[in-house]
DNA sequence: GTCTATAACCTGATAGAC
DNA sequence: GTCTATCAGGTTATAGAC
């Protein structure tokens, strides 16, 4: 039984450290964040956030890749399907990223955010290659040469992406809680291909 | 002479601080700004820019309160303009708002990033229930009833928006410079009027 | 591995000379 | 109004005891 509690309780000093930084940097911002907020944030000693982690520095670099995954690995997996037909792509970045974002509501704001603040940092860490050399790219010029991909990939994202920018906005005035957000949000997953089907067909 | 070169020349102090602070602030946001960088921007001394504004947080709060009339009164008048059909409001927005945008780049990123890290400060200063009783949304719901307001005005400003949400992110990357970006941008004023109209036709 | 104490540094702000 | 010098407080990081 010990060791069972072990097991079930004991989530170690290092993983209660990088879930709180989680926590903390992706809600606060680098800057904005003080090692002693992720210390409190864990219930651990600010010194161990040092001993495991050697700086501040070096555990945001570690939160942030992890982002960056979450971020990317949601949607550049499946602009590169060469399996999957314009419209099914369509369908499933709208849904993934809606359902990932409702568990990650603060990740694009968060990401976005730091690139803006730190540019250089990221000048060699983001798939946008792969995104606009995409088998997506490919299929969409096929069946629209004249609309520029620029504008049709930033069209989805900003429908998927854009009502969790401004998400922190609509809260903080009470035009909308959490709930009725979400509900919000479970309808776009089918209406944003809906949309988007209707952009393919205008000219 | 001289009084001619005192008018043209002679930025006041207090304006050459506003001005470096505006563009400091919008860059790099509250937490990550220091006093020491508008100085310095400004090319003054530090300590006059606690003579002319007592603080950095009442310099910030000056420059949030021009930023967020830039923001929101770009479109809040428009919303609310009964003289304007529901077609002309969107013509309306996507103009005003994409110009506005290519001079002021960095305004959306800006104020919802500090919306997210400090909530409480923005509770009462954001005219978000002037858009939700705006007139647009009344036209909206003659013309659509069964299509939610929300998701309207959403897509509306996700298209207008969401591309400088994304710019820090494409010029670090290298997958665009600033002069074709803004050519994109340059098409889009007249590509999101179609995009809506397109929207608003699908059932 | 974890804690306390403290070093080393940075940042906002002010006192006081000019 | 503007400058130099400096303070006061806070933040990251580490040394050293346990």
């Amino acid at each position: 039984m010990a060791k069972k509690n072990k097991i079930v309780e004991d989530v170690s000093t290092e993983q209660k450290i990088r879930a709180a930084a989680s926590t903390v940097f992706t809600k606060k911002g680098y800057a904005a964040t003080r090692t002693r907020d992720i210390a409190e944030e864990a219930g651990i000693n600010l010194a161990l956030l040092n001993y495991y982690f050697r700086s501040k520095e070096k555990l945001f670099e570690l939160i942030m890749m992890e982002k960056l995954t979450s971020f990317f690995g949601t949607i550049v997996p499946v602009l590169n399907n060469a399996d999957l037909s314009l419209d099914q792509k369509i369908v499933a970045v709208s849904e993934r990223y809606s359902t990932m974002l409702i568990e990650h509501p603060d990740l694009p704001l968060f990401i976005l955010g730091e690139v803006r603040t730190n540019p250089e940092t990221f000048a060699n860490k983001l798939p946008i290659g792969k995104a606009l050399e995409s088998h997506f790219i490919k299929q969409l010029q096929e069946r629209r040469p004249d609309l520029h991909p620029f504008h049709f990939l930033m069209n989805l994202l900003g429908l998927a992406v854009f009502p969790f920018i401004l998400k922190p906005l609509l809260m903080t005035t009470g035009a909308l809680n959490e709930k009725a957000f979400n509900a919000k949000i479970g309808e776009r997953i089918t209406l944003i291909p809906k949309w988007m089907s209707a952009m393919l067909k205008t000219k």
